[in-house]
DNA sequence: CTTTGTATACTAACTAGTGAGTGTAAAATC
DNA sequence: GATTTTACACTCACTAGTTAGTATACAAAG
């Protein structure tokens, strides 16, 4: 039982996901993007019906195979809570050392359409990361912390901060400071009793 | 002995960067610009050498200001270190909540221009804002602080996470709650003799 | 003092190419 | 027989950048 043969919308939107994420979604052409998928144009807009419905199948593709990165990342590290939300940082400043890097797909776009502020990409790429704050607190309250939701946000901001400025500078490293001070916070926002000595 | 009636030139990059920012620069056209500041394409292309050149005039522009702009917040809030960082953060949160802001230009270009790392506008964007970071440190040094370096830089992260959250959500509280954990950071940095009560 | 030369600042019209999206008829696949 | 895909020509608006030429000012040469 392999994998299925993936269906031509499905070719299209990894093809899309692949230019999208490594040039911009405005830097690319609906041409580059059927040619990529080895597809007509006409094909293409047979299954979408404009090109702002590609950038939203796009994203839309990325939500849930990244919120599971996060998650499996969390679980599978060792240590308090803080610990492992440094962890998350850790993965993603690994990731940030690859040259095809180019930060964070959702904020770019988000950058990119800036002056479309209803834009279907738009509200997906806000509802993925509310998702992942919302995990986030989630993780925070089940160990009881009093304050998770604004912890949650600060740790999501400090997040998009090392997504942002390490494109910026293409440096990694930022990702690694900003994993750092989540952990300070996180530390900080731990009940005494279960704070790790 | 009024404001000097300003250049061919200033009125262009006035104009450039009334569109870049709004729009983004991929989607402003350089005649877009050109009708904007008045003066035919060709008068445009007589002060810069390409749109490219131009949208680095654009971030040049804005360098300074800003910087000086942060250091004023700075320097007239009352009360500590701690509470000066938060103060840039308030009057920041104040401008993202004027209906035409668009999160910080030179993060925006840059995200827009990920594809072009080498791009003179996305050097000038790294350069400023490591000036700024820069410009922090000394600011907590000559509190004692020890480590004023990360600090920073963390504080940093803070504030381009907030830009970034900020205009995906749209949504100005993201500055407010950055402000907030800008202030735990520096406050827990201040050496104990001098912390605010 | 008038002519000629030259640098700056500017304009109108144009080139050559790309953008998203469509029309249509025929072919392939299910 | 319905759905899916191709081939490809086409529209129309727009894009960065250019060709060729004009207005003004100021200085050197006659």
């Amino acid at each position: 039982m392999g994998p299925t043969t993936p269906s031509t919308r499905e070719r299209i939107i990894a093809a899309a996901s692949k230019l999208f994420y490594s040039e911009g979604v405005r830097a690319v052409s609906v041409d580059a993007v059927a040619d990529k998928a080895g597809v007509t144009k006409r094909t293409l807009y047979y299954h979408f019906k404009s090109k702002d419905d590609l950038v939203a199948a796009y994203l839309e593709g990325r939500d849930q195979p990244n919120l599971a990165l996060f998650r499996r990342w969390f679980s599978e590290a060792d240590g308090s809570v803080a610990d492992k939300v440094r962890s998350i940082f850790h993965h993603l400043a690994v990731s940030a050392r690859h040259p095809k890097w180019k930060g964070c797909g959702f904020l770019r776009t988000s950058a990119e359409l800036a002056n479309m502020p209803g834009h279907p990409a738009i509200k997906i790429g806000a509802a993925h990361k509310k998702r992942f704050e919302g995990w986030l607190s989630e993780m925070f309250e089940s160990e009881g912390i009093a304050s998770a939701e604004p912890l949650a946000r600060q740790v999501v901001l400090l997040m998009d901060g090392a997504f942002a400025a390490g494109l910026l500078q293409r440096d990694a490293s930022y990702m690694e400071t900003a994993g750092d001070a989540a952990f300070a916070l996180v530390n900080a926002a731990v009940p005494t009793k279960t704070r790790r000595r």
